[in-house]
DNA sequence: TCCTTACCTGTAAGCACTTTCAGTGTAACA
DNA sequence: TGTTACACTGAAAGTGCTTACAGGTAAGGA
């Protein structure tokens, strides 16, 4: 045997197994559209000669990087993972790559959001629930890094929202429509430093709603909770043990609200008889459990993000798109 | 404002600073070998354009990079979610990137499967619930590249698994101490292709313990669909219109047991009074519906994936890890 | 049977740099 | 003054790879 000969090129595997150097790399980057037979022979080559291609080279050729990132909370809420999985549904037929960044607090967004630009080499990233700061906003415009927001917006950047506000007012309609006049509201405490807050304005529609019609909302009918199991279910056993306990609860998360069937569940309390549910988000256990739901449609921003995406890294001088997401009355069993 | 900036080339330097490309270049690789005064024009300029070569942008990002991949069938079903939690719960403390792709078919699975090795830059791969084959497994390790098979198993890689037919003894065993005779199982076809199916083996597990029990299982007590809501609804259907219904039924997933409970409410059959069901995976929706079930760790297999991972990253001389995760019958309202 | 269509494949035109090579201007020397 | 030696520089020819395009072939449809 020889030495170990140079790093062979794409040329030496292309000349070795017969084909063009576009077979070659077609191998390797898009397997699917070479025919197996000669994809196997060509790799059966690749693998025998070590060959590597130099990401250098690659990266030289390639016009961007194809990547795109995703930043999360840290998914544990089915509705992050539903507008993921819209996200991952398009980004799987495009040969981008997904990358995702889970945060548990506003420190480390901001530490990625500091820090992706320069280093993460991406040519897009979604922003999932979360605020930007103009500066951060400024610096990924500035690194020509398209970025959706969803359920934030920013002036200059594309979003995705819903009318949260409306949300609330559709929720409170429909309860009153049921005939309802003690109406309770189950939803996230406001965490310090969001510009906006989602539940909160849903609380603001649904309290509007309701002093229209001449029903009175007390205070002790606003429940606001951490997003734990165990606060949650303490407030729904406060709000049923009440007095005067409601007739029913808009929950502004579905997950509040299955939290309280199941609370109904265990009280032995009949749903919807003597106590109607109504959540926020349709997500896919709400179908499951049968519950009476605001539709926004998850995958549907997880999608259109990526779209949004997509159609701006090809051509960049399009106008940022701001788009709100239209809002369903989905009833099912629970109101 | 700004015309919106596009990553600047060496070109766009090159004519702000009045020079050819060839010098910029050379003040990158051989400062010494431009005169001093255009070297520190030009790197003024690159300064104030944030010029970045790419090559070395793209090298960054990939070879220095810490990146695991996780490779998961097209992720709609909560257990791969959760699975994926626990993932990304671990991986987010580490400086590792995490990629996700998804695969809607075994097709796309070996095109990622020959591709990634040598194009993907990973240092770790996850592959959930997925079949690899001994070619594609070889170069894997050829590449160094780390992997863990969850819920598969390969000789010379690491693998977290389950006893799927003990999980299925337990779920009969359970349901037979609830006095239960007449008991049918609601499982996934079997796809062609797999080497191994995970319910088939659950639904074995089951058989033998009935069989032991001299408690007779029925053909038409057997359901293997598709995975849609359409298929599963109409198995129960079907399962609830025999002429002798089974008073119980296990669910070799949560999901095909969510659907049961809600077949169920809307047919008025009381669970569990007239039917038993027990599930399999303990998602988080199970837990909501307080339904009984199998709980296999998945947050956690995701976790060990990770970890498993990184200690051979680190060290890759130690051996091959198989682990075997225990399960649990979670008792709760369905049966 | 002929025409579509779909699938593979090679040709060739990039891509964003790097490097070679042939200058050019200038300063120093005779 | 002419000559030479340099230090710089730009044009252009690579570099190893990707990809749009188009030709060829085989399979399907009328």
């Amino acid at each position: 045997m020889y030495p170990p000969k140079k790093k062979p090129t794409i040329y030496e595997v292309a000349d070795r197994a017969g084909v063009s150097i576009a077979t070659i790399s077609r191998v390797l980057n898009n397997p699917e559209k070479v025919n197996p037979e000669t994809r196997s022979r060509v790799l059966a080559i690749i693998d025998e000669l070590g060959f590597i291609p130099k990401a250098e080279a690659r990266a030289r050729a390639l016009s961007g990087a194809n990547r795109v990132g995703v930043i999360t909370p840290f998914f544990t809420a089915p509705s992050f993972v539903q507008r993921l999985r819209g996200v991952a549904s398009v980004l799987a037929t495009s040969n981008y790559e997904l990358i995702i960044y889970t945060v548990d607090s506003l420190n480390r967004l901001s530490s990625y959001l500091s820090s992706l630009p320069y280093t993460g080499n991406l040519d897009g990233l979604i922003l999932m629930s979360l605020p930007i700061h103009v500066d951060e906003a400024r610096r990924l415009i500035d690194h020509g890094i398209e970025t959706v927001l969803i359920e934030f917006s920013h002036p200059g950047m594309h979003s995705i929202v819903i009318d949260d506000y409306e949300g609330g007012r559709m929720a409170a309609r429909h309860l009153l429509e049921k005939g309802h006049q003690r109406i309770a509201f189950l939803g996230d405490k406001e965490p310090l430093d969001y510009s906006i807050h989602p539940p909160s304005m849903r609380l603001k529609g649904m309290r509007q709603v309701l002093e229209d019609a001449g029903v009175s909302l007390p205070d002790g009918y606003v429940r606001l909770i951490s997003n734990t199991q165990e606060d949650a279910t303490r407030a729904v056993h406060d709000l049923l043990g009440l007095p005067l306990p409601p007739t029913a609860i808009f929950a502004s998360s579905d997950v509040q609200a299955l939290t309280i069937l199941r609370v109904a569940r265990k009280l032995g309390i009949q749903v919807p008889g003597q106590l109607a549910v109504i959540g926020f988000d349709d997500i896919d256990a709400a179908e499951m459990a049968d519950l009476t739901t605001i539709r926004q449609h998850l995958d549907e921003s997880g999608r259109l993000a990526v779209e949004i995406l997509m159609s701006h890294i090809i051509d960049p001088s399009r106008p940022p798109q701001q788009v709100k997401l239209p809002l369903i009355l989905v009833e099912r069993q629970t109101t």
